[in-house]
DNA sequence: GGATATTTGCAATAATGTTGCAAGTTTTAC
DNA sequence: GTAAAACTTGCAACATTATTGCAAATATCC
């Protein structure tokens, strides 16, 4: 309960009902969440613009952080305590589940590196796992 | 020139304007192209369907790929020769530069393989590496 | 509690992607 | 080479997804 709020003040954003519900939303669900998802789950009692608004606010504000899939489309998961506005650790691997179709977050396993060619800097990288998962196998 | 052709025949397509001129720009750039990009580089000759259904067929086919990126734009690159129907070997990490803003096949450079938690079981893996690429260093 | 700042919802608009179908093109078979 | 069959294209209509401006509503600050 306290821990919405926690969240909510520690980033300086106002307290609303919008961004306690889908905040929530985040805490409750083990993997990752489209804008389609939210929306079913607060039974539309946000316009759709505000949940896009506040997903965008929660990703500046490093609350949360997006996923790119191989469809292509927009997932969004919880960032861990120690992610700061601008700095995500978000370095771990995401595994989607071919069977449910779910995301999840496998925070205790890190994104090796590579060796890239030469001339090439690399600043951050994003890893996704397809297959079978822990629920489903 | 032959090239083109020799593709689409491999793949049992038919020889028409519209793939070969599309397939023509991948053949020719050295990144990933958006759908966008493709509109523009063929001054809408073909509609947008044609480009969708045509990026479709050489995806089937296995000729193209699509890469997942952060902000979610569908990009698409092709596959090296080995790839067949289906069973794509694109294996290999995507670098997107930050300046430039290309999207480049790293196909020297394998994914590594990482150990799952308990219970997962992995079938494919994504990579994609932000930074400076090798023009823009 | 009231002034200020922020957020929300609505409406309009844009961008993106999909489907059915008739017309056009390519391929196949003769 | 030509005609039939198979496939591809473009159009129109539609569906989905995302963005912006602005006035009304809500939250914060004092």
């Amino acid at each position: 309960m306290d821990q919405l709020l926690d969240i909510l003040k520690k980033n300086q954003l106002s307290i609303t009902e919008g961004r306690k519900k889908i905040l929530e939303l985040f805490l409750e669900s083990p993997g990752a969440l489209a804008h389609a998802d939210i929306e079913k789950n607060t039974d539309a009692a946000f316009d759709r613009v505000t949940v896009y608004r506040t997903l965008q606010t929660f990703v500046d504000k490093g609350i949360i952080h997006n996923i790119p899939t191989s469809d292509n489309s927009i997932l969004y998961a919880l960032c861990k305590d120690n992610c700061e506005a601008g700095h995500h650790h978000d370095n771990h691997v995401h595994f989607i589940c071919d069977k449910c179709n779910k995301t999840i977050c496998l925070d205790d396993v890190t994104i090796p590196d590579v060796k890239l060619p030469k001339g090439f800097t690399p600043k951050h990288a994003e890893m996704v796992v397809n297959g079978i998962c822990d629920d489903c196998k």
